[in-house]
RNA sequence: GGGGCCGUAGCCCAACGGCAGAGGCACAAGUUUUAGGUACUUGACAGUGUGGGUUCGAAUCCCACCGGCCCCA
């Protein structure tokens, strides 16, 4: 290579198609499952994209973090498995089939072999060979498989249960298409309908979910633990036996607060839960049901808003407070919800706001128990919820709130009216849903038999082919309507019988994908358990934050159930955890409504896939939200010019064969120094950070070039080598390409990770501070070897030492060699 | 209402309790160029949201307040 090769221009696009081709043939990044493999294994993983289109400027930061982590290990020599598949079953695919006359899975394939093609461009270093699909009959067959090992273990149950029913759209609805009350797609004020639904019993692992989390505790970001922890919901607290005239069995509730028991001045029930509809007296009965009408119109989350103004109707009916005898009202009210611990509470006005809020509306008693200090509630509308003495509380006066709730428990416990209790927040998840794009519960019912499991030998139960009107909603799943799917065998006694016509929520798919990867092709379960004992758990999961709840805590929960069936050798599926900050523009989240979406396809053809790749990656710690306005990506494709700049003339000066040892000795250091940093920079995925370090690199080896050895130098060959590696999990493309220009072959995402020399890590003299009471007055060149000493005496015999103290005396030095001294004076 | 995170140059961001500036953008000047652009070099710009406290020393630790974001109500 001679000058006149030296590119003047950075030419993205040339490399990228050259480049593709050529990757295309080697396969680089196939994780093996050879057992005599005894290279280190790591398994990354970045959470499966949802096939909704093209991959969008969010994926892009995504992918390259959790690229940028799997080259990494590469470069390092372990045995990578770093996946890639779709979570491709869910209700989007259904809409665009009605709208175009077609099959979900017409929408589906096609999307995702757009975005197949998009990652192979974008340059992720993906094991293509397990590729999977939530939706293919292969996977599914096992998401159906899981379901009938949750069920023979008690975990997987039917009962009745509240939905979001939109009357427009005849569906059911998740919480979060439910917006402000209305449908988010048409508006229509969404009822609370009861429907048959399949439960998975999560809260049987609660407290396991829980204890698991302080073992993560550095692992995972601390926001996502709390909001696990919040989510959960765990309270300490006690059950309490109430008596209710007229019933021959007495209610329990549970309450955190034990020791207001004398303040429970009336007893309110969820409006719509079964108590309430039994406790009714008859002549309350119509009025009851009037409200009823207007409470199935709320969200679980407006009914418990602290703003609303609260409503209800007197049962007529008491009951029984066990401590004192006392008859109190019994009320069905809304801001009770009926499926969290017993549908009841016992309502303790003067210390609880919504219970004083609701005493106030309904001119109901009001009784300080607990004397904090504060202002009468009944007279300021306000609760005091705080610490205090217990007082009108019989045995407990006196007391301490704590003291209190021992000694309650204790006394409940002793006459068996109650007894301590735990209480979660965290519900069963409710699996069922009414949609025809997810995988069918394998569950049939039958006259003679009822509720009866498929076998296994009959998985997958495959979906029927409906299209386009046949998908729109019509009141029932999809699936009720295709008879002869529906009408079956009954599996026990052949007669007929019908299947279930719900599909499992897709969060089921992705709660074991994981588990799949070890073992893609696997035909005789979910994966082979050798193979997920090789790779598993997770060392590093990357995706986004929103999934910092739901599928974090399903997985969790998965991964427990399947190691309780032995399945599994570990109970934590997901060691690391890093989540990626959003990519927004303008101080927004990228929206239609908004109109400030930005494609990732415009800018990769823009400014390349590199300079994408590292614009994501330099914007900001992988954490932080990108707001896309701020990013400048003509920056980095500048950067990825200088790099190949300085590798070609490195190149033209043909250098290859010299020496790294006969180089120069200052951008030597400069080089292992920046081997050093990057590596623990990238080791705790302080990516933006690393490439700060290459960029320097770079400007040090163009220094070299211009005003020092020159390209000839073979410490400026080691410098672009190092540098190219480094780069090589940012820039693959540019990397390749360089690593090419300097002599190599392809490819140099196994080309080594450089090590640094720790003899050219160590500074023979470094600048020492010296400070006068904290302020900085001069400096010393100093060796680093030396003593406390020796470097206390230098300092007081600095002149800047001498002018800062002006004649007063030196009380204390405090000293730090090398590298500061701090002179404090009287 | 409870809990948590974050406020550093015009902007994005660095800084084991120890020189506030690593890097980038934007800006200015210079060299190269017929010019522009490119490339290269150089420069200027904040004292860390506010007020206290701890410390020899605080952007960093603690408290309060202001502002923004998130989770739970």
């Amino acid at each position: 290579m001679t000058a006149a090769d030296i590119p003047d221009r950075y030419d993205p696009r040339a490399i990228q198609e050259k480049w593709q081709l050529r990757w295309d043939a080697m396969d680089t990044f196939r994780a093996s499952d050879d057992p005599a493999d005894t290279r280190p294994r790591t398994y990354l993983l970045d959470m499966f994209p949802y096939p909704s289109g093209d991959l969008h400027m969010g994926h892009a930061e995504a992918y390259a973090l959790g690229d940028a982590m799997a080259r990494y290990f590469v470069q390092r020599g372990h045995n990578v498995l770093h996946p890639i598949g779709w979570d491709a079953f869910g209700l989007p695919a259904e809409n665009a089939a009605i709208r175009n006359n077609s099959h979900p899975a017409d929408w589906t394939y096609r999307n995702i072999e757009t975005q197949a093609a998009s990652f192979r461009q974008y340059a992720v270093s993906f094991d293509w060979s397990r590729r999977l699909h939530t939706c293919d009959p292969e996977y599914y067959r096992w998401t159906q498989w899981l379901f009938l090992r949750f069920y023979e273990r008690g975990l997987a149950y039917r009962k009745d249960g509240y939905v979001n029913w939109c009357p427009i759209d005849q569906t059911v609805l998740a919480n979060e298409q439910v917006i402000a009350g209305k449908c988010e797609r048409c508006g229509a004020e969404v009822v609370r309908r009861v429907l048959t639904q399949w439960y998975f019993k999560i809260t049987e692992y609660a407290d396991r979910l829980l204890a698991d989390m302080a073992a993560l505790e550095g692992k995972w970001p601390d926001r996502v633990l709390l909001m696990q922890r919040n989510w959960i919901g765990r309270s300490e607290g006690a059950e309490v036996s109430f008596e209710i005239e007229g019933r021959d069995v007495p209610v329990t509730v549970f309450t955190t607060r034990p020791d207001t028991l004398y303040g429970a001045t009336f007893f309110v029930v969820a409006a719509d839960s079964p108590l309430a509809a039994e406790l009714c007296t008859p002549s309350e009965r119509a009025v009851l049901d009037a409200y009823l009408a207007d409470v199935r119109k709320l969200t679980d989350i407006e009914r418990q808003s602290a703003e609303r103004e609260k409503t209800g109707v007197f049962l007529g009916r008491h009951a029984v407070n066990p401590v004192n005898g006392e008859r109190i009202p019994v009320w069905a009210a809304d801001y009770v919800l009926p499926d969290y611990g017993t549908g009841a509470i016992m309502a303790v006005p003067a210390h609880d706001q919504r219970d004083l809020d609701f005493a106030r509306k309904f001119g109901l008693p009001v009784r300080v128990v607990v004397d904090t200090g504060g202002p009468d509630p009944e007279q300021t509308g306000v609760a005091t919820p705080g610490e205090g003495t217990l007082v009108n509380s019989g045995p407990l006066d006196g007391l301490s709130k704590a003291d209190a709730i021992a000694r309650i428990t204790e006394i409940l416990t002793g006459k068996g009216l109650g007894r301590g209790a735990v209480s979660y927040r965290l519900r069963d998840w409710l699996v069922s849903r009414q949609r025809f794009w997810g995988a069918p519960i394998p569950v049939v019912y039958c006259d003679g038999c009822g509720e009866v499991a498929v076998p296994d030998e009959q998985l997958p139960v495959l979906l029927p082919d409906l299209r386009g009107q046949e998908l729109a909603p019509k009141g029932v799943s999809p699936l009720a309507a295709a008879a002869d799917w529906v009408n079956t065998q009954c599996p026990k006694c052949g007669g007929p019988a019908k299947r279930d016509t719900d599909t499992m929520d897709t969060f089921v798919d992705s709660s074991w994908y994981f588990l799949r990867y070890c073992s893609p092709r696997f035909e005789h379960g979910p994966f082979e358990v050798e193979a997920v004992r090789r790779w598993c758990p997770i060392d590093l999961y990357v995706g986004g934050v929103e999934h910092a709840i739901l599928h974090l805590l399903y997985s969790r929960f998965f991964v427990k159930v399947l190691h309780d069936m032995q399945m599994l050798d570990f109970t934590k599926p997901f060691t690391a955890l890093v989540n990626q900050g959003q990519v927004i523009n303008h101080g927004k989240a990228m929206s239609k409504s908004l109109g400030n979406g930005v494609d990732l396809g415009v800018q990769l053809a823009e400014h390349g896939v590199d300079a994408i790749r590292l614009t994501m990656i330099f914007a900001s710690p992988p954490e932080d939200d990108i707001d896309w306005a701020d990013m400048r990506p003509e920056a980095l494709v500048r950067f990825l010019g200088r790099v190949v700049r300085v590798a070609a003339e490195v190149a033209a000066a043909g250098t290859a064969g010299g020496r790294a040892a006969d180089g120069d000795l200052e951008l030597r250091r400069v080089t292992h120094k920046t081997v050093d940093e990057v590596t623990r920079l990238v080791e705790s995925t302080r990516l933006n950070v690393a490439v700060a370090r290459l960029m320097e690199l770079v400007s040090a080896a163009r220094r070299a070039i211009d005003g020092g050895p020159g390209a000839g130098d073979p410490a400026v060959r080691e410098a672009a080598e190092a540098l190219t590696v480094m780069l090589s999990l940012f820039a693959p493309y540019t990397a390749e390409e360089c690593w090419e220009v300097l002599g190599h072959e392809p490819s140099v995402a196994r080309a080594g990770w450089p090590a640094a020399d720790p003899a050219l890590l160590v500074e023979d003299m470094v600048t020492c501070i010296v400070q006068v009471d904290g302020k900085v007055r001069d400096r010393l060149e100093v060796a680093a070897a030396i003593s406390g000493d020796e470097l206390r005496e230098l300092a007081l015999a600095a002149p800047g030492v001498d002018r800062a103290l002006a004649g007063r005396a030196v009380r204390t030095v405090v000293v730090r060699p090398p590298k500061l001294v701090n002179v404090v004076s009287q």
